[in-house]
DNA sequence: CGGCTCCTTGACTTTCCTCAACATCAGTGG
DNA sequence: CCACTGATGTTGAGGAAAGTCAAGGAGCCG
């Protein structure tokens, strides 16, 4: 399989093949999109789910004051909030960070499919509690962890996130993110990000170069960075 | 109505006279809890949804180093996720700030309510959108606001989110937080905390004492915080 | 009254930001 | 093939914001 949102949906919950069929349909037809384009803006009435394909994108909100902060990453396979067509008017943005094959699955579609197939019900309403479990994540990292430690953060969740769609795999992945979007991720300024990945790569926990990213010490930076992959709910409930 | 949980859910959606005598029955019988009592820890298995109908109460996670961050706050009127008991483990604990009523709905009911009922059920999955607004707006604040702008929007929100509820007005409302709490929601010390909030009082903006907060001078406090109402979706999509 | 929690204040230290300059790289068009 | 351009990454120096430590004050309750 290479669609990595059915490969994340598979394991959310078992598919029978018919829904795997009925993914594959609605996901069928992705458009392309460059680097730095709006999927939507904040003030947008939303419209469509979008599923990533290929490439990455982020959540963001541009303050008053002209910085910028990123509340999420979609990278292949994450599809954005599932009930969100029923709000008047998105409260923040979606851009892409590189190009990206974005699919859109009209809301009458996506509500359908639901219906019909509760395999995906419930994998959606699981990966939708995974998501809001990850900003609370974040909410904790930007909260009370320092620079380094929240940089290490989330190059690991990151990764722990690819694995489970197929992006990575034995310590690599693909990691296309300026410093700039990751500073504007973690709270920071894009030169201390760029001292506080010096740290780290001089610690030889990560090797972070030309957008690939290797965990060379899982183990390190895991205690290091405090990580707890429970928010990540690699373990669901079996019965129900 | 003086059921703050009802009177927030017909803010979302029109309920029927049958779906409010629903919900009333279902809360009928909250317990009572004293302060600081966890409701449920991290890595228990998620039970029923908990409903505040009084008091105050807030997610947390403590750190390894023993650092604590407060996720969210519940007021009165607030519930918990809703398919939070699909997921094996939760991932955070949720603890009481004040003394509570707390009433609890078994999953089944729920799961059943929200079938019968079509208000409730969208007034529910409303209400979990704007939780989850709540939580990136959060993020927000903590990556990229001053901490005296971050005290002052978190004040505000808490006063908005008052207001929906029934439990603020006026420019009033009861805020028994203490300055610790405050702390590990902001992400700040207990000390700043104190400086930062003297600020606030003596540019005239706030007044808080004794569990008492005065929002004297909101647009003023609006402005300084950069606080855009937008995440609280007060307006609502009319049409399905 | 004693004991607890919470709030307040001051002095010192650390972290991270800002500003500024420069290096590197990929893509573009001549 | 090479010069130009824009985006991105790197380095150093100085300063502002917020943390830590420590002590004391205020309020509340048994």
């Amino acid at each position: 399989m290479t669609n990595p949102f059915i490969m994340k949906l598979c394991g959310f919950a078992e598919l029978t093949d018919q829904e795997v069929k009925a993914l594959e349909l609605a996901t069928i037809k992705p458009r392309a999109l460059g680097p730095r384009k709006d999927l939507i803006r904040e003030g947008d009435q939303p419209g469509p789910v979008f599923v990533m394909l290929e490439g990455w994108a982020f959540r963001y909100k541009v303050l008053p004051n002209g910085s910028r902060q990123v509340m999420a990453f979609l990278m292949p396979g994450d599809a954005c909030d599932l009930h969100i067509g029923m709000l008047a008017a998105m409260d923040h943005s979606i851009s892409t960070a590189t190009h990206a094959q974005v699919a859109t699955i009209s809301r009458e579609t996506m509500d359908e499919l639901m219906l019909t197939y509760p395999g995906i019900a419930r994998a959606m309403y699981i990966a939708q509690l995974v998501d809001e479990g990850t900003l609370r994540a974040w909410i904790v990292s930007l909260g009370r962890r320092s620079s380094t430690e929240r940089a290490a953060h989330l190059l690991l969740e990151l990764y722990l996130r690819g694995v489970r769609t197929g992006v990575a795999g034995e310590g690599k992945m693909e990691l296309p993110l300026s410093q700039l979007v990751i500073a504007d991720a973690l709270g920071m300024s894009p030169v201390h990000v760029n001292r506080v990945l010096q740290e780290l790569r001089g610690s030889g926990a990560i090797e972070l170069r030309r957008g690939v990213l290797r965990i060379q010490n899982p183990v390190a930076l895991t205690a290091f960075s405090g990580f707890d992959e429970n928010y990540l709910h690699r373990r669901l409930r079996t019965s129900n």
